[in-house]
DNA sequence: GAAGATG
DNA sequence: CTGCCATCTTC
C-alpha cells in the first residue's frame, strides 16, 4: 500500500470521525496525519511502528493504526464507522463545497442520505432550509453534482493505462485459446492519447468469425451492456466502459483505421478516396490511397491534420528525449517532498537532463508554503551553491508567482528581478467570468517579468472546469510579449488544452512542457506532457523545454534584457 | 492565511 | 437594516 492511499484512508477515517463528532483533538491528530503521510519522502510501508512514531505529526496511536491498515488492509475504527454511515453519505462528502460538518447538517435536518436525493433538494430549492446552506451555496452543489454526473464512467489516461495493459494481456490470453495466430491491439480514444477517455476499444484480430462472446469474460467482473455478432461492449467494476470490435486480417487495417477514429477524421480521410475501398495492407496505405502523408494516431481529430498531411506539412512531433529541462518545479522550500538538491540530482542522473527550473509558490499561497522575501533570497543562496557543486547542471532560480485578483504579481520589482524567469499562476478567485479572467490573464502577460504562463484555465480534469477564457485574446497577448504559455504535464491538468496548441503554434508562442512536479517521480508527468503535445501537433522546435543549456540561458536573457527598459505600473 | 458564503 | 464576527470550505 503507498503513501498516497494510506493518507486518503486517514483522510476518510477523520471525516468520519467529524461526521459522528467524535473527539476533536483525535479528529485533529488524523486529518494531521493524512497530511503528513502524504508528503513523507519515503514510503511508509518500508518502516516499522517505532520508526513511525518517530515522525512528527504521528503519535503511538497512529502509528499503531497505520501497522494495522498495513497488516490487515483496513482499521477497525473505520470499519465501524463505515457500517454507521450510509455509502450514499460518504459519496456526498466527495462533491466540492462539502464537507463533514454541511454534510452532517442536510443529513440529519433534511434526513438526505444519497446524491440523488441531495440533487432533487436542490431542484426543489429544500436545501436552503438547512442552517448554513443559502441559494448560492444550493446552486454551487446542484452545478457540482451535474459534473459529477456527467462524468460519471470517464477516466484520465494517466489513471487507467495500468488497465490498458491489464486487459489487453488478458484478452491475449483469452484469445489464444481459441487462436493460436490471433493477436489484441489498442483503438479509439486510448490509442488517440485522448486526456480523457470515454471507453477502452480493443480490436481482437482472428480469422475465426464471430469469435467474441459474453462467455469469453468472467461475468463476476464483467456486465454486459451491447453485442452483435463482431462487436461486444462490456463495463467492468470500475465503471469504465470497454469496447471489443473483431476482424479477420485482411481487413485489419481498415477496422483499426476506422475504430481508432475520431470518427470526424475518418469521414474526412475517406472523402478523398477516389472509390470506395476497404481492403488495405496497412494505415500507411490507406492514407496513400487518399493522397495523404500517414497521421499519427494522436493527431487524428480533425483538427487541420488532413490538411496539412495533404501539403506533407504535418509537424515531427516531439518526443520524450527531445527535453533537455524542466521548468515549474516545486521544492521542500515550499509545498514539495523533496529537497532542491535531490529534485536537480534525479534530473541530471536519471533524467539525463541539462537544467532544472525550481519555482516554488509565491508569498500569497500561505497554504503551500509560499516563499516570503527573506526565504526567496535564502532560496537563491542554496541555488547558487549547488550550481557551483553540481556544475555543469544547471539549476536555474525560478518563482510560480501568484496572479492576484488585478491581475498583478505577487512581488516587487526588485525581487521579480532577481529570478531568472517567472512562472506566473492563478491560484485564487477562480470564478471569475470569461471578461474578467481575460483581462486578470493579460495584464499578467504584459507584466514585463512574466517569462511563462502557468496551467491558463486552472482546470483538474474530471474535478473542477477552468475559468473562462478568451484563448485568442490570451495567445495573441503572449506572442507579442514573448511569453511561452504552459503545458501543465500532470495528468489531471493537461492545461493549455492541446485544441489551442496549434493556434499559439502558429503565432509563434513557444509551449514548455512543465510537470509541475512536487517530488522527484513527479517529473516523469512530463510523459503526459509530451503526449498531449503530439496530440496538439507540437515539434521540438516550439517547446521551450527542448531549448538546450545554452540556448534556454539565452531565452531568459533576451526577455530580461526586454524587461529592464520597461516597467511595470 | 485569505476569501466567499452564511447566519 | 447594517456592521461585525464565527464557522465552514476551498485554494
Amino acid at each position: 500500500m503507498e503513501n498516497k492511499e494510506i493518507s486518503k484512508i486517514f483522510k476518510l477515517l477523520g471525516q468520519l470521525m467529524e461526521l459522528h463528532e467524535e473527539n476533536p483533538f483525535k479528529i485533529r491528530s488524523i486529518a494531521n496525519a493524512s497530511f503528513k503521510i502524504d508528503k513523507l519522502p519515503f514510503e511508509v510501508k518500508d518502516k516499522n511502528e517505532a520508526e513511525l512514531e518517530s515522525i512528527e505529526g504521528i503519535g503511538k496511536s497512529t502509528a499503531n493504526k497505520i501497522g494495522e491498515l498495513l497488516r490487515n488492509g483496513s482499521i477497525q475504527e473505520l470499519d465501524n464507522l463505515l457500517a454507521n454511515t450510509p455509502l450514499g453519505i460518504i459519496e456526498i462528502m466527495g462533491i466540492k463545497g462539502l464537507g463533514p460538518k454541511k454534510v452532517k447538517v442536510i443529513w440529519d435536518s433534511l434526513g438526505i442520505e444519497n446524491i440523488g436525493e441531495l440533487y432533487y433538494a436542490c431542484n426543489e430549492n429544500r436545501l436552503i432550509e438547512a442552517k448554513g446552506f443559502g441559494y448560492k451555496t444550493q446552486e454551487e452543489i446542484k452545478k457540482a453534482i451535474e459534473f459529477k454526473m456527467a462524468n460519471a464512467g470517464r477516466f484520465l489516461y494517466a489513471k487507467i493505462e495500468n488497465l490498458v495493459a491489464v486487459y489487453k494481456s488478458l484478452f491475449e490470453k483469452l484469445l489464444s485459446n481459441l487462436d493460436k495466430e490471433s493477436s489484441v491491439v489498442v483503438t479509439g480514444d486510448f490509442r488517440r492519447k485522448s486526456e480523457i477517455i470515454d471507453s477502452l476499444d480493443f480490436l481482437f484480430i482472428s480469422s475465426i468469425k464471430n469469435l467474441v462472446s459474453f462467455e469469453l469474460f468472467d461475468q463476476e467482473v464483467f456486465e454486459l451492456l451491447e453485442t452483435t455478432p463482431n462487436f461486444i461492449t462490456v463495463k467492468d467494476k470500475s465503471g469504465i466502459t470497454i469496447k471489443c470490435f473483431t476482424c479477420n486480417t485482411e481487413n485489419a487495417a481498415n477496422i483499426l483505421f476506422e475504430t481508432t477514429g475520431s470518427d470526424a477524421h475518418v469521414v474526412n480521410v475517406k472523402s478523398y478516396f477516389a472509390a470506395e475501398k476497404t481492403v488495405f495492407a496497412s494505415e500507411q496505405e490507406i492514407y496513400d490511397y487518399a493522397g495523404l502523408a500517414f497521421i499519427e494516431p494522436e493527431l487524428r481529430e480533425n483538427y487541420k491534420e488532413i490538411a496539412l498531411a495533404k501539403e506533407n506539412k504535418l509537424p515531427k512531433l516531439i518526443e520524450f528525449n527531445d527535453l533537455k529541462g524542466t521548468l515549474h518545479n516545486h521544492s521542500t522550500w515550499s509545498d514539495g517532498i523533496h529537497t532542491i538538491k535531490e529534485m536537480a540530482l534525479y534530473c541530471r542522473d536519471v533524467l539525463k537532463l541539462e537544467y532544472l527550473g525550481m519555482s516554488d509558490h509565491s508569498k500569497t499561497a500561505v497554504y503551500a508554503g509560499g516563499l516570503s522575501i527573506e526565504r526567496i533570497l535564502a532560496q537563491q543562496k542554496e541555488i547558487d551553491a549547488l550550481n557551483i557543486e553540481m556544475a555543469p547542471f544547471k539549476i536555474f532560480k525560478g518563482i510560480e508567482s501568484d496572479i492576484l485578483g488585478d491581475g498583478s504579481l505577487d512581488y516587487p520589482e526588485e525581487i521579480l528581478k532577481s529570478f531568472d524567469f517567472v512562472v506566473a499562476s492563478v491560484h485564487s478567485g477562480m470564478k471569475m467570468d470569461e471578461q474578467k479572467a481575460t483581462e486578470r490573464l493579460i495584464k499578467a502577460i504584459e507584466n514585463p517579468f512574466t517569462t511563462v504562463l502557468g496551467h491558463p484555465t486552472g482546470r483538474l480534469l474530471l474535478s473542477r472546469n477552468g475559468y473562462p477564457l478568451d484563448f485568442k485574446r490570451i495567445i495573441d497577448a503572449c506572442a507579442d510579449n514573448g511569453v511561452a504559455i504552459e503545458i501543465n504535464a500532470n495528468p489531471l491538468r493537461l492545461d493549455l488544452d492541446w485544441r489551442w496548441h496549434q493556434y499559439a503554434i502558429e503565432k509563434g508562442v513557444l509551449l514548455a512542457i512543465n510537470p509541475d512536479a512536487h517530488r522527484t517521480e513527479g517529473f516523469l508527468d512530463m510523459k503526459y506532457g509530451v503526449y498531449i503535445g503530439r496530440k496538439g501537433g507540437l515539434s521540438k522546435e516550439m517547446c521551450l523545454n527542448s531549448f538546450n543549456l545554452a540556448e534556454i540561458s539565452k531565452f531568459f536573457e533576451m526577455k530580461k534584457l526586454n524587461s529592464s527598459d520597461k516597467t511595470i505600473y
